[in-house]
DNA sequence: CCCCCCCC
């Protein structure tokens, strides 16, 4: 057995064979997982433990909540973010506790008035329940535990006379959840034939499902602000009413609606509800999904793109970024994120990114775009994240995944083309028809700062060059106009170096600011009236190291050519990514 | 009682 204990509020530093503890085990975040909550009375450790690994606990333990166990064999290590882990080796269960099952699938156990938070205690573990093992890898299986499992029967009208519960509207509802929001809608308003009005919803966890809850008008006032994406509640005295699968894609047949008397309590006391519950389908599998398919993905962010404004059809604008995840099935796959997802997303770490509830679209082969009711984690508390960030780590980043998402063509998909500045003589880059693309780390060792500045015209999409009539007046050639004003535009010869070589590049206005760490019309404000700023402006970017994109071709001038190398896009050198790289070259030189 | 899920 294998219990990867992650540490909570305590260092977890030594090795604790021998202990008897009490283990919670709860239906965790995904099918075939469950999460584990550890007491010795001193410390509680948050853990998860595979299902496939527990064949010879019961099924009755994995459903029941506390069982004491003998830890038999533990050792301890480290993650790759530095927290401390228990690994538990072996274990015996000593004790089985009382059946409770979740509160999601199964409202009817908790009643309002018995209600109290679960608490790992003693005296609710009855050994009399512990069964034979029934428990099999086979059961663990996504169907099997599918939160819903149960739930539909509870809910049939001759059950509901029992009166415990009735999804029916108006009658009374002695139930109480305590489960976690783990998505929340903005409010959105409506104005439709059937009239108007506001909403929003949520959607809660607990160990046995997910559902979603929706409010309108006065239960928006009332609930907004008090719902917070992440914590946990008690809610009562809710409407069920059977899911909209068209619109609903968590896995549960009901959904619940809040009116004036339902309640949304805070609970402090909530560790133990798991964050969500996530199905991951691994990359590769991805080419086998049908389109449309709503699916919960895992992998390390190889690559992020910038954030970019589109436009929809409805002529509404949106932020966009489009992650590109590999995990250890080789496979690559594009992820695009939304809105104000896609503007905070932070990828220059390569964290490990998981989705939940990705739609599969067949865009360029398979790739994936996250919904409204999506989930993005970044860097997830779950094994599943630790195990790629090892995998990862420890060589996976050298690995060529192949995407599944065609990558645009053309020269702005820009792959990384790695190159020494002497690799660019000796290889004849930009000998050929087409230009070629090259990046390298290089130096600015000087740039000419006398000729890097000109006034342009002022029209948007005019770059041209203006002419001083010294009448107060500038003439452009191109939009045939005179203009009373110009603006700055930056033209920098630099010329960079690297270990074994160095190269004069042209850097246009974008790459030139970049590089030179200020606007072209501060530079030029700059230049006009204090020149010794100006200088330092220079002086401050000589010896500085970047990445450099660049476009190579052969250009000729009367009869006499030569490479002419121009900077596309500057970027701050990422050490992680660069050190990978050259570790990778040197295993490669080595093999 | 909503129901937009976007772009190439």
């Amino acid at each position: 057995m294998d219990i990867n204990l992650t540490q909570g509020a305590v260092e977890v530093s030594t090795d604790i064979s021998g202990t008897k503890d009490t283990l919670q085990i709860t239906k965790g975040s995904g099918p075939t997982r469950y999460r584990v909550r550890m007491s010795d009375g001193r410390h509680l450790w948050s853990a998860f433990l595979l299902a496939t690994q527990l064949n010879h606990l019961s099924e009755e333990n994995l459903l029941v909540p506390h069982c004491v166990c003998l830890l038999k064999k533990t050792t301890t290590s480290t993650l790759s973010d530095g927290r401390r882990v228990v690994i538990i080796l072996d274990m015996e269960i000593l004790q089985s506790a009382e059946k409770s099952g979740g509160l999601i699938g199964n409202p009817t156990t908790y009643k309002e008035t018995k209600f109290s938070p679960t608490k790992a205690s003693p005296s609710t573990f009855s050994p009399a329940k512990a069964s034979p093992s029934t428990f099999s890898p086979a059961k663990a299986s996504p169907t099997t535990f599918s939160p819903a499992k149960g739930f539909p029967a509870k809910f049939s009208p001759a059950k509901a006379s029992t009166s415990k519960f009735s999804p029916v509207k108006g009658s009374p509802s002695k139930w109480t959840i305590r489960a976690r929001v783990m998505n929340k809608s903005s409010i959105r308003t409506w104005n439709n034939s059937r009239g108007e009005g506001k909403l929003f919803s949520f959607e809660i966890v607990d160990e046995s499902g997910e559902m979603k809850i929706t409010a309108f008008n006065k239960e928006v006032d009332k609930f907004f602000s008090l719902v917070e994406q992440g914590k946990v509640y008690y809610i009562s005295k809710a409407t069920l009413k059977v899911a909209n699968k068209q619109y609903n894609t968590l896995k549960h047949d009901y959904e619940m609606t809040l009116h004036a008397h339902s309640s949304i309590m805070p609970c402090a006391d909530g560790q133990d509800i798991p964050a969500v519950q996530c199905d991951f389908v691994p990359i590769a599998e991805l080419e086998n999904r049908d389109k449309d398919a709503i699916i919960d993905v895992i992998g390390v962010c190889k690559t992020a793109e910038d954030v970019s404004r589109i436009t929809t059809k409805s002529s509404r604008e949106v932020s966009k970024r489009t992650l590109h995840l590999i995990d250890t099935t080789g496979k690559m796959v594009a992820a695009t994120l939304w809105g104000e997802e896609a503007e905070k997303f932070e990828g220059s770490e390569q964290p490990v990114v998981a989705i939940k509830g990705a739609r599969l679209s067949d865009f360029g082969g398979r790739s994936l775009s996250a919904l409204f009711s999506s989930t993005v984690m970044v860097n997830p508390d779950i094994p599943e994240a630790f195990r790629l960030r090892a995998w990862y780590d420890q060589g996976g980043y050298a690995l060529a995944s192949q995407s599944l998402s065609e990558t645009k063509s053309g020269g702005s998909g820009m792959r990384m083309n790695w190159k020494t500045l002497s690799d660019v003589k000796n290889e004849n880059l930009g000998h050929g028809e087409k230009a070629d693309y090259f990046s390298c780390v290089a130096t600015l060792l000087y740039s000419r700062k006398d000729t890097c500045l000109y006034r342009a015209c002022p029209s948007v999409d005019c770059n041209k060059k203006v002419l001083d009539q010294h009448n107060g007046w500038f003439r452009c050639e191109k939009c045939n106009r005179e203009f009373p004003n110009f603006k700055y535009r930056l033209l920098l010869s630099a010329n960079l170096a690297d270990f074994g070589d160095n190269q004069w590049v042209t850097c246009f206005q974008e790459t030139a600011e970049a590089l030179l760490g200020h606007s072209a019309e501060t530079l030029g404000q700059l230049r006009d009236t204090d020149e010794a700023a100006f200088d330092a402006v220079f002086q401050k970017a000589n010896f500085t190291t970047h990445i450099f994109k660049n476009r190579v071709k052969l250009e000729t001038y009367n009869d006499e050519s030569r490479v002419k190398v121009t900077v596309m896009e500057v970027q701050p050198v990422n050490h992680r990514e660069y050190s990978r790289m050259l570790l990778s070259n040197i295993h490669n030189l080595i093999q």
